[in-house]
DNA sequence: CTGAAAGCGCTTACAG
DNA sequence: CTGAAAGCGCTTACAG
């Protein structure tokens, strides 16, 4: 069975293609009468526009593109998760695209392009910046999540990621660590370069000195040999603020793993709020940065972007609250 | 600065559209000479062809539609990323649907539809039936993940889940369980009642009674409330078969909020053998079911469907191999 | 190998 | 409100 046409529609309504196509956009004038008939002729039919030929003369297609990074991160997992709903709720498709899957160079954003999406949504931290100058210059609006580029067209949403440093330290040295450290991505990933300046600048200005080791890799083992050989360092560390939450529960097992008493020996805390951080098993005290927030604000950029293309760009913040759990000391004083 | 046409290839190479579109087409002939004037005037341009026009026109989008269950889920996130990779490798676009976001009826797939992509795949366990069938009747391939259903242009393939179930209770009984148990999602996703099936023929034959209970949800919470009902059940069971890993690990938690002793008093296999079984915390014993070996599945049947779209349908079943870890008891005596 | 022509399924001014 | 015409950016027979 062939697939229904504007024309088949036409013709079996007895009215012009033209009236087909107005009854089936959104400020299309027609008359009662003959909306009537053309939805008759298309449900008998099954009839649905094609988007190519829409998207071909009208210059948007409702498709956006989406570049993540690695699914194997519940925050990365997730936040695909909810942008997906928004996005479905608003009619506008999802073309899914992996950093990792795609030699540097803006391959996979060019492919953004193939298909004209009408934004693209990058929320992988690692990708070189060049990147997404193509789709700048090629007039598409980019919404960057988790780092700042000033650019036309681009909109940034991130944490207030020094805020966050900043608190983990508070917390660590109000709980009596004094050998602080740092776990995270290293230098290239820009939010783990916010916590670490935030967190560092605290411990600087407490007078002490701060360890730190950036994991590579970005799967479980990885983050696990990287806290294994943190923690056997001399002074070993007591207090240890990890980028994010899945560094900072492979720290927890590598933590088990050596027989270092959580949180007598070592304080851990993290960064996201992932669920697991909650679970009995980690009851990870952390930073929560949640991720529908995030996702709402993405949509939000989105969604006044599409209506009005060169409004002026934005770059959000969003404020992260210090969840305390079992990972880290008591507080017997007030601060 | 506006999108290069074919027309503005064609001009500054000096030649006609149609050389230009057979330069850029798989199997197009062209001279050496023309063809370098056009990659010349193409790389000037920043010329790509618009996959728009190309799949209006083509009747091939190189989309291929993706519906997902939610990726809170590891091995559901982690098919996506193999599938995401695979089909990137072959110049295929994902479109990503997710089953949740959508009133059931079908409104997901019809979206998939509209973007006549070449074919779909439905990784959504618990996604209506009937709704597949709106593909199969727009002629649409489609490869059905985790599910059998015999119908015209449809593959399936999946895991060998009666098996799995029957290695699961062997091992249970051997370890001296005499009180087992099952917790799955329920009777309405098609892989939980396959391995339901395998696991209590087995106890059955045994001649011991079975107890289950099913989760209502998705989410880790689900799972949790679940378990610790099942593990305050009078007997209590000392072998819970758990219907993937993420109940499993939901269960282990809830063991130890009881105080219960795994192995000791309550042994529990899981399916999947998501990376986390092999954490330090859990150390699951599971069934391993490779999602790579899956998603290989997956796009060996999609190119061949594509290539030979009336080619006969097939129903694929992946064997599970029984990983043991921590969470059973040693085996003494050889079986 | 190459180009002119027709057409994919729509939308968008333009008259009426 | 309505229809005829032109065109979006390609590809695909068809002649040459």
């Amino acid at each position: 069975m062939e697939r229904a046409t504007i024309k088949d529609v036409a013709r079996v309504a007895g009215v012009s293609p033209s009236a087909v196509s107005r009854v089936f956009s959104d400020g299309g004038s027609a008359s009662t009468e003959t909306r009537a008939k053309v939805k008759a002729a298309a449900e008998r039919l099954g009839y649905r526009p094609s988007l190519l030929a829409r998207g071909l003369v009208s210059k948007r297609t409702s498709l956006v593109t989406l570049v993540t990074g690695p699914l194997g991160d519940p925050f990365d997992a997730e936040l695909v998760e909810c942008l997906a709903d928004a996005l479905a709720e608003d009619g506008i498709r999802l073309l899914l695209t992996l950093a990792s899957s795609t030699a540097p160079g803006g391959g996979s954003l060019l492919h953004a392009l193939d298909y004209q999406s009408d934004a693209v949504i990058v929320s992988a931290g690692t990708m070189p910046l060049e990147d997404s100058a193509v789709c700048v210059k090629a007039g598409l609006p980019v919404i960057l999540v988790g780092r700042v580029l000033e650019a036309e067209g681009v909109d940034c949403v991130l944490a207030d990621n020094r805020d966050g440093g900043r608190q983990a330290a508070g917390l660590l040295l109000r709980t009596g660590c004094r050998h602080p450290a740092y776990l995270g991505l290293g230098k290239t990933t820009f939010s783990d370069r916010e916590r670490l300046q935030g967190f560092g600048q605290v411990i600087a200005d407490a007078g002490l000195p701060l360890d730190e080791r950036a994991v590579d890799g970005r799967d479980h083992g990885a983050a696990f040999m990287a806290a294994s050989d943190l923690l056997c360092r001399n002074p070993r560390p007591d207090g240890l603020f990890c980028s994010n939450d899945s560094i900072a529960i492979a720290t927890i097992e590598a933590a088990r793993a050596l027989g270092i008493a959580i949180p007598e020996q070592l304080s851990v805390v993290g960064f996201n709020n992932l669920g697991m951080a909650s679970w009995q098993s980690f009851q990870l005290t952390t930073l929560d940065y949640p991720v529908s927030a995030l996702a709402g604000e993405v949509m939000d950029l989105l969604k006044s972007r599409l209506d009005n293309p060169k409004r002026a760009d934005e770059i959000r913040r969003l404020v992260t609250r210090l969840v305390v759990r079992g990972t880290t000391r008591r507080l017997f004083a007030s601060s």
